[in-house]
RNA sequence: GCGUCCGUAGCUCAGGGGAUAGAGUAUUGCCCUCCGAAGGCAAGGGUCGCAGGUUCGAUUCCUGCCGGACGCGCCA
């Protein structure tokens, strides 16, 4: 909450308290939750309704048994007169609108001005430590729209908790230790073989993207390789398909702070350990010749295989054992960001870390899931890429449309909706894209500092003493209000770890900007004025830049 | 059949117990001798899938139904 909303919020209680004793001190019992739940200032949709609206006459309705605007009258007549508050009405059911003054407004800009780049920045991590678990493509092929999708919104969401003072890490698993790599590598012997002459079969399994020739080509050329000796093809392999989406995650601005490997854990002994561990819980059984874990004990609707009659283990057992190092490491959030496709494992992963006992617990880890992504062209849909084959690969998207819209249209909806990728509209350098319709405002408000030969820094310096007061006008109101619900938003956001609030905010915050910017000019003879103005929009400039840092957009000079 | 998610403007999608349900796009007008027109202003466009329930108040919460996506392997 803003430092405005909760005073306001305590004030309105109080009055509350006031009004309920007055009616009878019995009813206080009744109306106290309500009441200490804080939760009854809300944002009138409509400007004309005040800069706030209490809804606690209606809420307390009930408890206390009287008419709402009978309890709204006495609330107001018990409110103090406040220095923020220019007036306040009842309204329409019970409603108490409040309007501020103009300085109470315009409070929110030497706080900008104050905290910079931390402008919007909460505690609500309180320093813990998050793993966020996003990507983690397996090295078979160049990285998909999906995976494109998974690195906009974990790299938004790790920024997000970060904003939050979570101490965050980012990590990328490679699956780098199963059937699909088996099937990579023979992919590229037998191309390698087609290549030299040497007549093979292509595996059924196999991938056909151009990039396995390729790779099979420099295999030929850099290594001279022995075409049976499998395990040089599958280390070439991987490595130049991780190199290659090592230099994709690069251009789309995403790092990494650490790659975790399948293979290691079973080097590492985990994947036995977490198996004996399991059979010491007492909740596995042998059938048919395979390991179960009773999976059912904890939620799921049937129980699954660990280890199969051939010996070899399932996927979901490394899972398991990769998510207690995940727990061992001490991070008391881990966050995987995945494709809905994956929701089935959900339960599988938990109940696994549930039965080893090692006080887990049930909503560890979390799932940020996001649906498919379709990408038009034309008014028809994509679906091939000349490198991969079969499916649209963020290489393709970035060269396209460029970096940051790719990464404002993939982190632009909420993950668990499926979306249609326009790349019509992301390549448009005209005013349809909402890209630049963001980006164009950072733009023109550095144009207008710079036409008035200031900046940032400059405006903050005077920022203590400049009249504030002046800024009276429907656009400014609306603007200071959008700047000071930055940090509302932002909290939002990190609690339903959902980065597409930003960019609501972003379209809207910009859409004030340039509504101002068309119906006042800020470089004004009136020095007050213009030093007031100015303020505001170095302040704007700034919540624009923070909020597009957050999801890795750039925010330019100019355009 | 069971499970998860989703049905909101022509299209793509936000919102989520509160006042007249929003944005972009598309359509139609208007606004640069003036800080960047990559912008602004205005108009039209809606049974918030359907039916019940809870509530002072439901598009929002609950139940059922209809429609869609995805899961339900000794695949990963």
């Amino acid at each position: 909450m803003n430092d405005i909303k909760s005073s306001l919020s305590s004030v309105f209680g109080d009055a509350a308290r006031q009004a309920v004793t007055a009616f009878s001190p019995d009813l206080i019992t009744a109306a106290a939750p309500v009441i200490d739940a804080a939760n009854f200032l809300e944002r009138p949709s409509n400007a004309a309704h005040g800069d706030y609206a209490c809804t606690l006459p209606m809420l307390l309705a009930r408890a206390v048994k009287k008419n709402p605007r009978e309890i709204a009258q006495r609330m107001k007549a018990a409110l103090p007169a406040l220095p923020t508050i220019a007036r306040t009405e009842i309204a329409g059911a019970g409603f108490i609108n409040v309007y501020l003054t103009e300085s109470a407004r315009a409070a929110v800009i030497p706080q900008i001005f104050a905290q910079k780049e931390r402008y919007g920045c909460r505690d609500l991590g309180r320093g813990q430590s998050a793993l966020i678990e996003f990507v983690s493509a397996n090295p078979t092929g160049p990285l998909h729209v999906g995976h494109g999708r998974q690195a906009a919104l974990g790299d938004a969401i790790a920024n997000i908790l970060s904003a939050q003072n979570y101490n965050v890490h980012r990590e990328f698993y490679y699956n780098d230790a199963g059937n699909q790599i088996h099937n990579l590598t023979l992919s590229v012997q037998a191309r390698a073989k087609t290549l030299s002459g040497i007549p093979f079969d292509f595996p059924e399994n196999g991938y056909h993207g151009e990039y396995i020739v390729e790779i099979a080509q420099r295999y030929l050329s850099e290594k001279a390789g022995d075409l049976d000796d499998l395990e040089a093809i599958r280390s070439f392999a991987v490595k130049a398909l991780r190199d290659e989406q090592n230099v994709d995650l690069t251009a789309f601005g995403v790092a990494f702070d650490n790659f975790y490997l399948e293979s290691s854990l079973y080097t590492d002994k985990r994947v036995d350990t977490t198996v004996n561990q399991l059979i010491a819980s007492g909740k596995t059984y042998e059938q048919d010749g395979a390991l179960w874990l009773k999976t059912t004990d904890f939620g799921d609707d049937k129980d699954r295989v660990m280890r199969k009659a051939d010996g070899s283990y399932t996927y979901f057992v490394p899972d398991v054992a990769y998510h207690v190092t995940k727990w061992e490491r001490g991070y008391s959030r881990a966050i995987n960001i995945q494709g809905s496709d994956h929701h089935g494992t959900i339960a599988r992963v938990r109940a696994g870390l549930r039965a080893l006992n090692m006080g887990i617990p049930d909503a560890f880890p979390e799932y940020v899931l996001h649906k498919m992504v379709t990408v038009m062209r034309g008014g028809e849909e994509v679906k091939i890429s000349k490198r991969a084959g079969s499916y649209v690969t963020v290489r393709d998207l970035i060269d396209e449309v460029g970096r940051d819209a790719v990464r404002f249209f993939l982190s632009m909806r909420k993950a668990d909706t499926e979306f249609v990728f326009d790349i019509d509209l992301a390549r448009a350098k005209a005013e349809e894209n909402p890209v630049y319709y963001v980006q164009y405002a950072h733009a023109r408000a550095m144009s207008v500092l710079r036409q008035a030969e200031v900046d940032e820094n400059k405006m903050a310096q005077s920022a203590t003493n400049a009249p504030f007061h002046l800024l009276t006008r429907p656009h400014e109101a609306a603007l200071l209000r959008r700047l000071t619900d930055y940090s509302d938003t932002l909290a939002v956001a990190a609690k339903e770890l959902s980065p597409h609030y930003v960019i609501a905010y972003l379209r809207d915050l910009a859409s004030d900007f340039h509504g101002y910017y068309n119906a006042e000019r800020f470089i004004v003879d009136d020095a007050d004025l213009r030093h007031a103005r100015l303020c505001l929009v170095a302040a704007t400039g700034r919540v624009l830049k923070n909020a597009l840092a957050l999801l890795g957009i750039s925010a330019p000079q100019a355009m």
